[in-house]
DNA sequence: ATTAAAATTTAGACTTATCTAAAAATTTAT
DNA sequence: ATAAATTTTTAGATAAGTCTAAATTTTAAT
């Protein structure tokens, strides 16, 4: 008797919240992506970790050597990318389609992530106009789980009077984007650097025609497009 | 130390798909519902309901009682209704936003049905304009667990010479449903009984100015408003 | 009213995903 | 280069949900 698992292989959702958490990881420069930052960034404990490593390494969707940490097989990378464009199209679509605002969206962008459909996400995706970026402008991955290259650049690397357009930011935790919107801060708007303070690299920036002044934690997390 | 878990308390998937079966089959007139229909209905074992059945008598989400099987309790109701809600909402949806047909949207209602967001499902409901019944006639429970009651008669049930028009197909199923389509039959349709054949309770019916004839199994199925 | 058949429950086992505590390997610091 | 600190893995346990097989209860039939 001949079964031919892989075919019909399925990916828990378990499976693939490691999986994108590696995806993500392995996204900020690393070669391979370590027990420890997968532990951290899934609130979870290393030996739950490598238990989930040598099962994803049985699937091929990841390679893995003991103490030498991970990375994505070519099959892992598109399952991850699947997975985050589902959760960044969706995120248009609560935002775009029904009235939630950019800072709602997540924890229910996290459940639909796990949705399997390829016509479904597809069906979105059409709906929503083939969107590119999310609504904190992370790039959605296309069917081929290709992305466009990012082209802004961190506000704290730009010259005193230079400006921008914010298209993107890094931290998309709700407190964070509670702190824009009260700003009145949004993706889009038009940004001018006025002065940067060299104490605690605190920026006096211009934006809807109203100076204010946001600190490095802050700044870090905006990135324009000159 | 106080813990209530009660209120906290989360309703798994799996207790969500027998609360649903138990729905179900409560409004087949039945008082309580059996182990066996349970365990037919969701392609299980009698013991894996009985076990369930405990959980779920744990949490007050249904009352049983050994040998004697169940029924929900309000709680268990409304929260069974939710789900009905959903899954119904969520076939609109894929119907009338996006490209899908009404044999199509089953399997992917199943999967959004779990989605937990009373504010993303009251978005959707907004969104479709509150329908009342999803693509099969199917009647859709509001916010508050109630439906509206269902006047449809079965066409078995109608005189010869009698019309109405087709509002709820009682099985969904795909291949039902792709039967339908491909003899042009569709919720809405004027539809009326020109003949009874006595012998195999085959009916002759005239719909969209063809005749057709329809076996008795196809004829339990479709239910018209006279 | 017994007995036979059917339905239901119990007991014990398996899988997945998780955890803690201890052991092993690697890295860092002296 | 060796010891100390850190990281990672292993071993063993737990909980949810499922299963099979056996035991029990209920229902149906004579």
């Amino acid at each position: 008797m001949y079964i031919c698992k892989n075919i019909f292989e399925v990916v828990t959702q378990s499976e693939e919240n490691y999986l994108k958490a590696i995806y993500h990881l392995g996204k900020q420069g690393r070669v391979s992506v370590s027990t420890n930052a997968i532990a951290e960034k899934m609130e979870t404990k290393a030996s739950s970790v490598t238990d989930m490593l040598k099962k994803l390494a049985d699937k091929n969707l990841v390679n893995y050597k003991k103490y030498q940490g991970v990375n994505l097989t070519e099959e892992g990378r598109l399952t991850a990318a699947s997975v985050v464009r589902k959760h960044r199209l969706w995120e248009v679509f609560l935002v775009n389609k029904l009235n939630f605002s950019w800072d709602e969206v997540h924890d229910i962008a996290e459940q639909l992530e796990h949705i399997k459909s390829k016509r479904l996400t597809d069906e979105i995706d059409a709906l929503l106009g083939f969107p590119t970026h999310d609504p904190h402008g992370d790039p959605i991955p296309d069917k081929n789980g290709n992305i466009v290259k990012n082209h802004s650049v961190n506000i704290l690397e730009i010259k005193t009077g230079d400006e921008g357009i914010l298209t993107h930011v890094k931290d998309s935790s709700d407190v964070f984007l509670k702190y824009l919107n009260k700003n009145n801060l949004a993706l889009g708007d038009k940004i001018k650097v006025i002065d940067i303070e060299p104490f605690d690299n605190s920026i006096k920036i211009e934006a809807k025609a109203k100076e204010m002044i946001i600190s490095k934690n802050v700044a870090k997390n905006l990135y324009l497009n000159l």
